[in-house]
DNA sequence: CTGAAAGCGCTTACAG
DNA sequence: CTGAAAGCGCTTACAG
C-alpha cells in the first residue's frame, strides 16, 4: 500500500471516529480489562455508609487508574445475587473485589472452586487461604487499648459489635492482646455485648453505669466503632458524667462526626482509600498471574488522639 | 439422542457449573445488557454528595432489576475520561446514563453524532433534543416561591447557585413565574449571587441585612439547597433573629440535616430515587429501540412545609 | 425437528 | 515485512 493511500485510510478512520470493538477484542483475548466490585453490605443506603462508600469510591478510581472499567454489584437489591454467579462470572468480568463477604461464605467457597480472581475486603478472616486486604482490626484495636493503659486506666468496658461480623471477633482479640500484656485481671474489664445499629451506645451505657456501684465503674470505655462512641458520650452527658475527666471514651472508623463532634474523639482511622486501592491492585496482579506480592495484607490504621480521652480520676 | 444420554450431558453440566460466555454472546448479538453510568460531579468525595449519590445508587438498582450490570465512570479521578469515548463506546456498554452533564456540552453532541444511545440525568436543558429526565426544576422553585407568596410574603431575597449550574437557571425562573403571577414588583426582590460551597449561606445572609434598612428587609428568603438555608438561618440566630417569625427561609433538596436541624427546614423534595429509575428505564427503551413514552421527563418535586416558614410580621 | 455452517470483530500465529 | 487464515464462544438462519 502506497503511503498515501495510507494515510486517507488513516484519516477517514479518524474522520468516521472509529473505535475498535471491546468485546470483540475481550472474547479474542479473554481478557476484558473490566473487574467486578460486590458491596455486600445492608445498611439502608450505601451511599450514607461512612465506610463502604469511600471503599469502593477509591477501588473504582484505581481500577481506572489501571485502565480497567468496573461494575458495581449491589446484593442488597437482589439478595441472590451472589448465587447467580452467570451473571459476573461469564467472561464480562476479569475478577471481582468483594467488600464485605466473609472469606468462608458459600459464595466465596463456589469462587474459589472455579477458581476466578477475587480479592475479599473487610470481614475476611485471618488464617483463611483467600486473598484479602483488610485494616489491621486486631492491632488497631490493641493500640487503641494500649493508648488508654498508658494513660493509667486500669477497668475497661469493651462495647462490642454485632457478633456475626468478623472483625468484631478481631477487634475483641486486639484488645485482649495489649490487656494480656499489662496484666489486667478478667474481672477489670466488662465486655457489653450488641450491635452497630443505632442507639446501641447510648443504651449501653445506661446499663453499663446502672447495675453498678460507682467504686466498681470502668474509667474508659472502648467502642468497637465511632457511633457507639458518640452515643456513649451523649448518655454519660445526661447522666452528668464528664468526658474525658470522669470517663474516657475512644472509637473507631474516624468518622467525619468524630471530628466535628462537641468532644471531638479520639479513634483509629480505618485506612479505607488504601483498602480500596490496594484490593484492586492485589486483584490485577492475580489476573495477570503475576502474584508477587504477599496476598493478604492487613494495612494497619492509625491512632488519632483527640479530646475524649485523658488519665483516670486519681481514686 | 437419547434421552438418557441427554440427562447424562445435561447433569454433568449442571455438575461441572458451566456458565455461557456472556463476551461471545454480546459479540453475536451487539448486546451486552450493561450499561454504563457516568457521574461528572466534581464534590470532593462522591459518596458524601447528598443529591448524585441516591440518584447513582437507584440507577444501578434499576439497572439490575432489569439484569443490566452497571458499570460506573467517574470522570473526576481523570479528568479526559469523557474525551475517551473507546472507554465506553466500545460496545461494553450498550447505553450511558449522563448524571450531572449538560445536554450541551461537546461530550453530549459527540455521543449523539455517533447515535450511541444515552440519557442525561439532571442539568439538562430543557428545550434541547437530548433525551433526558430531571426533577422539575422550574416546578420545583415555582411551588417553594408560591408558598411564601400564600403565606402574605411581599419581599424576598433569592439565593442563586453556581452560575454554570442550569438548574439554578431553572429555579430562577420558577421563582420569576411564581413573582410574576403574583404581580410582585421587580424592586421587592433581592437575587443574591453565590455559589452552593460551604459559608455561602452563612455570608450571603450577613451581606444581605448589612446594607439595608430594616424596613426594607425581605421578609423571606428562597435559598436554592437546604445547606445555604441551614446556613442562612445560623446567621439569622447570630445575628439576633429568629427563623420564623422574623424571616422565613426555605431550601431544596430535602437533605437529611434539613430534617435533624433545630429549625426543620420547608423544603422541596428532590425526586432522587425517581430520577435514577426512570433514567434507566428511558435508556433501556432507546437501546431496544421502542421509545414510546417520551424521553423527556421532568419529574416534579415535592413541597415539604416544616417548621422554617410563617407568615411575616404584621407591619 | 435436528445438526452443520456462517458470522459477530477482533488478535495472533503462520505462510508467502 | 505483509497479508490471508484460523479461532475466541456464542447465536441464528438455513439446509437436511
Amino acid at each position: 500500500v502506497s503511503p498515501k493511500t495510507r494515510k486517507k485510510v488513516l484519516d477517514a478512520v479518524e474522520q468516521l471516529g472509529y473505535i475498535p470493538n471491546g468485546v470483540a477484542r475481550g472474547l479474542r483475548r479473554s481478557r476484558m480489562n473490566a473487574i467486578g466490585v460486590m458491596v455486600s453490605v445492608h445498611s439502608t443506603s450505601f451511599f450514607e455508609d461512612h465506610c463502604h462508600g469511600p471503599i469502593t469510591e477509591s477501588a473504582i478510581f484505581a481500577a481506572q487508574q489501571f485502565e480497567q472499567s468496573a461494575t458495581l454489584y449491589f446484593p442488597r437489591s437482589s439478595p441472590e445475587l451472589p448465587e447467580r454467579l452467570s451473571l459476573y462470572c461469564d467472561g464480562r468480568c476479569d475478577g471481582l473485589v468483594l467488600i464485605g463477604q466473609k472469606s468462608d461464605s458459600d459464595f466465596v467457597t463456589k469462587l474459589k472452586a472455579r477458581s476466578f480472581p477475587f480479592v475479599c475486603v473487610t470481614e475476611a478472616w485471618e488464617g483463611s487461604d483467600v486473598p484479602y486486604v483488610d485494616a489491621d482490626q486486631v492491632g488497631m484495636a490493641d493500640t487503641l487499648a494500649e493508648h488508654l493503659l498508658e494513660l493509667g486506666h486500669k477497668r475497661f468496658a469493651v462495647f462490642m459489635g454485632d457478633d456475626m461480623q468478623v472483625n468484631v471477633t478481631q477487634r475483641l482479640g486486639g484488645c485482649q492482646r495489649a490487656f494480656a500484656r499489662h496484666g489486667i485481671s478478667l474481672t477489670d474489664i466488662t465486655y457489653v455485648p450488641g450491635t452497630y445499629g443505632p442507639k446501641s451506645g447510648y443504651d449501653r451505657t445506661f446499663v453499663l453505669l446502672a447495675d453498678t456501684d460507682r467504686s466498681d465503674w470502668p474509667t474508659a470505655i472502648i467502642c468497637f466503632n465511632d457511633y457507639l462512641a458518640l452515643e456513649s458520650i451523649k448518655a454519660l452527658n445526661e447522666l452528668g458524667l464528664a468526658c474525658p475527666s470522669d470517663m474516657s471514651v475512644v472509637g473507631i472508623d474516624n468518622a467525619r462526626e468524630s471530628i466535628t463532634s462537641p468532644i471531638p474523639l479520639t479513634t483509629v482511622r480505618l485506612p479505607l482509600i488504601e483498602l480500596g486501592q490496594q484490593a484492586v491492585e492485589m486483584l490485577l496482579s492475580i489476573i495477570d498471574g503475576t502474584p508477587d506480592e504477599p496476598l493478604q495484607r492487613n494495612i494497619p490504621g492509625e491512632l488519632i488522639v483527640r479530646q475524649s480521652t485523658a488519665p483516670p480520676r486519681a481514686s
